[in-house]
RNA sequence: UCCCUGAUAGCUCAAUUGGUAGAGCGAGCGGCUGUUAACCGCUAGGUUCUAGGUUCGAGUCCUAGUCGGGGAGCCA
């Protein structure tokens, strides 16, 4: 007896005529009166189900079998057969069927063998996995973490594991979750009435991380190309179906680079992404554009062939202004020194480009106070990469590596020299310049699929107002 | 946080000017068929989100709240 999955088997690991064990969840089950019934077992390995055929013979069939409903568990041993039907090459004759576990009460069971909404999926997140849907995003979320792993393991890259519990935010890139163990109810305070933090676990406030980048940057001053994935945290009230309180983003850095090397890393990085998931989830890509969204597969391979325009903030700027001239309509004004909204980013990367772009050198304004001053002395070393259907997909910059400049910029910013002394400690020793971005993971898997709303596309989504299971 | 919108059977939705709740899917039972979104028949399944209010009468109208969805802002 060989027990293997059913990619194994629907992949020709065993032979017809071989004995094998199938071990799933039924997804549906149909009769014929002919005196058995096909029994459709899914056990997550692929997207394809297996059909496992039951004939009434089998010991259990009246008591258990005939009863079997959407997402029983089962184990089915029996002969591998090629298929007698059409829809399959093969499917297990069983010699035994036997029932793991049955699912109560099938005529309430929420995720039943019919359509659900993805609202309705939602409340019940710890069922949706053994959906087509959320099965094949489970297996492109697990393609696109590999794959990013190994794109920097092929480049030369480290993984460094930035911490999760920080002090410093990262130049307000959000709200922070406070982490205490202090007694909520009773903080201790201070001569001037407020909570002590000297006497919190870490003797000072603390906080999930919002980006590894600082922590990322000591790393890359010492091994060149270094980068974090893993969760972040952001405590904003944002309700949209592109924000989670608590997401995985990717952060390379690299050292001995400006902002066209960043960019070039962007590009690369995002092909090879898409790539391989064109080449190795072939089976939930169909599904996606057959179910989800028809263009997700024409996305991706127009994105990989595309090169990615590049365009000065400034010539951006320039580009709204002249659509506004010939008549398009914003909702927000369009002038040198505004932040670039939805809309604008829309019309850049959809309307006037048709490809994905990168606006580079932001106004100092809008940015933060880590990224590289420019020469003309009003704009910085920013780049935003924008995609068709999504917007903005990386927010990366030149970092500033000379002291004084930065220095300059955190007294503009209003932040204390002393809260980042040792990010400041790595322009005073052995400084070079250096950059890298930010990817927001699930923002890639939604542009990938198709799927509509982040919430989705992360297994236990976070969101305002909502923390089940 | 702001704007819009919604909440009725396990799920997706109906229900006329306010008149006493219905279908499809799913489930159960039966029929039929190497079936595959199977098909056909029958059956069960409801404190209409919560709390107030108007009314002879509220799923429907009013007030407040809770939760869901979409959009915006913020961003990844």
């Amino acid at each position: 007896m060989t027990s293997l999955t059913i990619k194994e088997i629907l992949a020709g690991r065993a032979g017809v005529g071989d004995e094998v064990t199938v071990e799933g969840w039924i997804r549906t089950r149909r009769d014929s009166k002919a005196g058995l019934s096909f029994l459709q077992i899914h056990d997550g390995s692929c997207f394809d189900p297996i059909q496992v055929v039951a004939e009434s013979s089998l010991a259990n069939y009246q008591e258990q079998i005939l009863h079997l409903t959407t997402h029983c568990a089962v184990r089915a041993t029996g002969k591998l057969v090629e298929s007698l039907g059409k829809g399959q090459r093969f499917e297990v004759h069983a010699d035994r069927v036997e029932v793991l576990g049955m699912v109560e009460n099938p005529d309430h069971y929420p995720v039943s063998a019919k359509r659900h909404s993805f609202e309705h999926l939602r409340t019940v997140a710890h069922l949706r996995p053994r959906t087509n849907t959320f099965g094949a995003v489970a297996r492109v979320r697990d393609c696109l973490s590999m794959a990013v792993h190994r794109y920097f393991h092929e480049h030369g890259f480290f993984w460094i594991h930035t911490p999760i519990i920080t002090t410093s935010d990262a130049e307000g890139a959000g709200a922070m979750f406070r982490v205490s163990t202090l007694d909520l109810a009773n903080p201790p305070r201070d001569e001037h009435g407020k909570v002590d933090f000297s006497a919190d676990f870490f003797g000072r406030a603390t906080s999930l991380t919002v980006s590894g980048q600082l922590n990322v940057e000591a790393y890359c001053m010492a091994m060149s190309r270094v980068y974090t994935f893993g969760p972040t945290f952001r405590a904003e009230n944002s309700n949209t179906t592109r924000h989670l309180a608590e997401f995985w983003m990717i952060e390379p850095e690299i050292a001995f680079a400006d902002l066209s090397d960043d960019a070039d890393l962007a590009e690369s990085f995002l092909k090879y992404l898409f790539k391989a998931v064109l080449e190795e989830r072939p089976d939930d890509m169909a599904f996606f554009a057959q179910h989800i969204d028809k263009d997700c597969i024409h996305r991706l391979e127009t994105f990989i062939a595309a090169s990615f325009e590049r365009m000065d903030y400034t010539d951006a700027i320039k580009a709204l202004e002249a659509a506004v001239a010939k008549g398009v309509k914003f909702d927000f004004p369009v002038s040198w020194g505004i932040d670039l909204q939805s809309e604008h980013e829309r019309y850049l990367t959809e309307t006037l480009v048709g490809r994905p772009v990168v606006v580079m050198n932001y106004p100092k304004e809008i940015k933060a106070f880590y990224m590289r001053l420019n020469d003309d002395g009003r704009t910085v070393a920013a780049m935003d990469v924008l995609a068709p259907g999504i917007g903005e997909i990386i927010g990366g910059s030149q970092r500033e590596e000379r002291l004084d400049v930065l220095d300059a910029r955190l007294d503009e910013v209003g932040l204390s020299k002393d809260e980042y002394s040792w990010y400041r400690d790595l322009r005073r020793f052995g400084t070079v310049p250096h950059a890298g971005f930010g990817l927001g993971f699930e923002r890639t898997i939604i542009y990938a699929t198709g799927m509509a709303n982040i919430r989705d596309v992360i297994p236990f989504p976070r969101t305002p107002g909502n923390a089940e299971f």
